[in-house]
DNA sequence: GAGTTTGAAACT
DNA sequence: CAGTTTCAAACTC
């Protein structure tokens, strides 16, 4: 496996290409036989999914030890180098302001974790990044977790710089080789390792010092380079690649003072560094607000790619808010990316304590790109999916995370899920691991819609909304009825499944059937570290529609009455939604049925790989190049009529065709005419819709400007320009005349007459001041 | 709204 | 792959 995409190697700099050392996938670098030696990452329980990651156990502690006034800021550019591996990294970020309070990243291992104890992690997985900030004493390495600094036989580690706040060197806290008693397993003695030290911050001052837990920095240093040390500055970025595996520059500023530690996403979607490190694009910050009594768990880890880091700034939440979010600016175009995170509330230290016995359930919240984007991360013991929308993102993407409670294939000590670290007498911090199924960018959504949330179940299952939305693909985890990914419906996109369904997936325009209900709320139930527990919305994009775009997409509901609505007749079901206000009969297009849907799905997967795919192929340029990708059949309807999918696609037959006296070609006389009585209809629509919008601007606007004077003391009547003292002047006004025809002795007729003539003349003169005063006058 | 027509999907 | 059947949408009245 390429560790380094060669569009991205050209973008990096020399330091970091050096990456043998971090490679941890199957082909181990040259340097590293103990590494070689070890179990490889696909010994570990393989997932059978096509985006699988073998899962490479990579530690990165970060044992934020620095004083209370010390602020640690890392800066990350996660490319290939820092993550090269092919196995999915997983960082486990656990902001601690405590002393020896260790900050654990771990990558996920093949097998989920769900050891609540902070320390269980000896993986023999190979690689491990030991983000450790200056532990200010030794104390801090002896204190530190065995979990943290385990060092993994023949695994490599990563050692990153923090740099502290006095711009003193980054500390790395460098495990020494079996300085771990409880993880040792005598790998360091019996292999050469290989340390790689990453410079986070792109700070090219900085130099890492590496400490070992017992020897002096200098000693270690030199130990290290006996042990093919390699540091790799990773400096940020302005370049960007037009390829490439998704990059992340990280930065997170740690203010144990402040309490507060901000975390800098920034990715590269294809190589394309969108954030911090840019100097155009403004970074997106993730702010990390944490209080002494709150906690943060955060588990990241990018998938696929070992090269893709994701990382995820927990903002702790202000005591007594219930609900978490992380914004996260990421537009992840690549698979792989992962994100876990798990946040308890600083309200909640004990339910934080006792989620390291407990199955956690939770349903994390991650906002992308802002907060009214949101990840619903349903973490139930069995499965867990992760839901990414990134706004301005044109993919949508769903983690899958398996996590299960008994880890077969995991490393020694690894049958958790979730390793908790304490950071402190009232900061546990949970460190979530596990295994990762698959991400996959499914949607190329342009806008996202929101999503009502919904309650989830205490197994963090997705409860069905009153709109019916339901899961399109059940998550069982049949590899038989996995359907191939790749056809499915465009937008489709994977789902939590419930029970021990290991993903669903969802219809392509799952989110436009949700959007009279905007928010699925998912309510996490006992486990969760938040009194209210957490709910979690998600917006899903649309497929490649806006949200408005959504809207005013008309969807026909169908009639379908015997195939279930699980063939390819029903429209619903073969454009990936649900059925949602149809006038269907026995219908199984729905969560309920999400075996069936699921079975049906393989089904006409199997009959056509590309049953899923749009029929129409979009044009490159134009429409002209638009062509249906099967061609009808039609033979009665000339290709004249919507019975041809071609004429209702409006593009006209191809070659590819096999249709009878087809009219539906350029020069169709037939055609033309159709066309053009289409479109002198679709004018008179036009104009129509014109005509009433402006009568309603009008008239709009004649309130707009009427409303301030039927609210103003002045009495006046609305769209008559009437007020109190027009109508008094111009009954004067008749009165007058009145009189004057009584006076000469009119008859009444002739006196009525008079009245009216001046009433009219009144009335002329009103509408005439009213076009030229706002108050105008009548002067009889 | 009921009945007919049509062609894609499903089936053999 | 071809022929037939099934099905639901499109269409007509």
């Amino acid at each position: 496996m390429d560790v380094v995409s060669p569009e991205l190697n050209i973008l990096l700099p020399d330091e970091i290409m050096d990456t043998e050392a971090i490679v941890m996938d199957d082909d181990p670098p040259a340097e590293s036989p103990a590494a070689s030696g070890q179990s490889q990452p696909s010994d570990d329980a393989p997932i059978p999914m096509e985006t699988d990651v073998i899962a490479v156990p990579e530690i990165v502690s970060l044992c934020s030890d620095a004083p209370p006034t010390q602020a640690l800021t890392t800066s990350i550019t996660t490319d290939s180098t820092l993550c090269s591996t092919t196995s999915s990294t997983q960082l486990l970020l656990t902001p601690s302001i405590a002393s020896s309070s260790p900050l654990t990243l771990r990558p996920a291992t093949a097998s989920i974790l769900t050891s609540t104890t902070p320390k269980t992690t000896t993986s023999p997985a190979n690689h491990q990044i030991i983000l450790n900030n200056m532990a200010s004493s030794p104390a801090a390495d002896t204190t530190r977790s065995p979990g943290t600094t385990t060092i993994t036989p023949g695994g490599q580690k990563f050692m990153v710089t923090a740099i502290g706040k006095s711009g003193q060197s980054i500390v790395l806290q460098l495990p020494h080789t079996g300085s771990k008693p409880g993880s040792g397993q005598g790998e360091a003695k019996a292999h050469p390792q290989h340390f790689k030290v990453l410079t986070i911050g792109g700070m090219t001052d900085l130099k890492p010092v590496m400490v070992g837990p017992a020897v002096s920095s200098a000693s270690q240093v030199s130990t290290l380079q006996a042990q093919q040390l390699k540091t790799v500055q990773i400096a940020k970025k302005t370049q960007v690649s037009s390829a490439g595996p998704i990059k992340f520059i990280i930065t997170k500023a740690v203010n144990n003072k402040g309490l507060t530690a901000q975390t800098s996403v920034s990715n590269v979607i294809t190589g394309r560094v969108l954030s911090t490190s840019s100097p155009v694009t403004p970074p997106r910050t993730i702010t990390l607000s944490e209080t002494l009594s709150s906690s943060s768990k955060i588990a990241i880890s990018p998938l696929k790619s070992p090269s893709k880091m994701t990382v995820v700034s927990v903002a702790s939440q202000v005591p007594n808010s219930p609900q978490k979010s992380v914004s996260l600016p990421l537009n992840m175009a690549h698979l792989g990316q992962q994100i876990l995170v798990q946040q308890s509330t600083a309200t909640s230290p004990a339910k934080v304590v006792s989620s390291h016995s407990t199955p956690m359930k939770p349903v994390q919240t991650v906002t992308v790109g802002g907060p009214q984007f949101k990840t619903i991360f349903p973490l139930s013991t069995s499965s867990s999916v992760q839901q990414i929308q990134v706004p301005g993102s044109r993919f949508h993407y769903v983690r899958l995370v398996t996590a299960t409670t008994g880890s077969s294939t995991g490393q020694a000590g690894s049958h958790c899920t979730n390793s908790s670290i304490l950071l402190g007498p009232n900061r546990p911090m949970v460190v979530n691991t596990a295994q990762v199924r698959m991400s996959v960018p499914i949607i190329p959504a342009q806008t996202m819609k929101q999503v009502v949330p919904k309650p989830l179940t205490s197994s963090g299952q997705v409860l069905t909304t009153q709109t019916q939305q339901r899961l399109i693909m059940p998550a069982t985890p049949l590899p038989q009825i996995q359907p191939n990914l790749t056809n499915l419906p465009p937008g489709t996109v994977l789902a939590p499944g419930s029970g021990n369904m290991g993903y669903a997936v969802l219809p392509a325009h799952y989110v436009t059937q949700l959007q009279q209900s905007a928010y699925v709320t998912l309510a996490s139930s006992s486990g969760f570290s938040t009194p209210t527990g957490i709910q979690t919305q998600a917006r899903l994009p649309l497929n490649g529609l806006s949200t408005a775009d959504a809207a005013s997409r008309p969807r026909k509901p169908c009639n379908c009455n015997k195939s279930q609505c699980l063939k390819l007749y029903c429209d619903c079901f073969a454009n990936g939604e649900f059925c949602q206000s149809c006038n269907c009969t026995n219908c199984f297009n729905n969560l309920e049925h999400e075996t069936e849907r699921a079975k049906a799905i393989k089904a006409c997967l199997d009959r056509n790989p590309e049953a899923f795919k749009p029929k129409i192929g979009k044009g490159k340029e134009g429409e002209s190049d638009r062509r249906h990708s099967k061609g009808c059949n039609c033979k009665r309807s000339g290709c004249l009529k919507n019975y041809c999918e071609c004429y209702e696609a409006k593009i006209m037959c191809s070659s590819t065709c096999k249709c009878v006296g087809c009219k539906n070609f350029e020069e169709s006389p037939e055609r033309k005419t159709l066309m053009h009585l289409a479109d002198a209809a679709e004018v008179r629509v036009q104009q129509q819709t014109a005509a009433k919008t402006k009568l309603s601007s009008q008239i709009s606007d004649l309130f707009t400007r009427t409303t301030p004077a039927i609210t103003s003391g002045g009495g006046r009547m609305p769209f008559t320009f009437v007020t109190k003292e027009v109508a008094e002047a111009t009954c004067e006004c008749l009165l007058e005349q009145a009189e004057q025809a009584e006076l000469i002795q009119q008859p009444q007729a002739t006196a009525e007459r008079m009245i009216l003539e001046e009433f009219g003349r009144c009335l002329m003169r009103i509408i005439s001041s009213a076009g030229k005063t706002d108050c105008p006058s009548i002067n009889c």
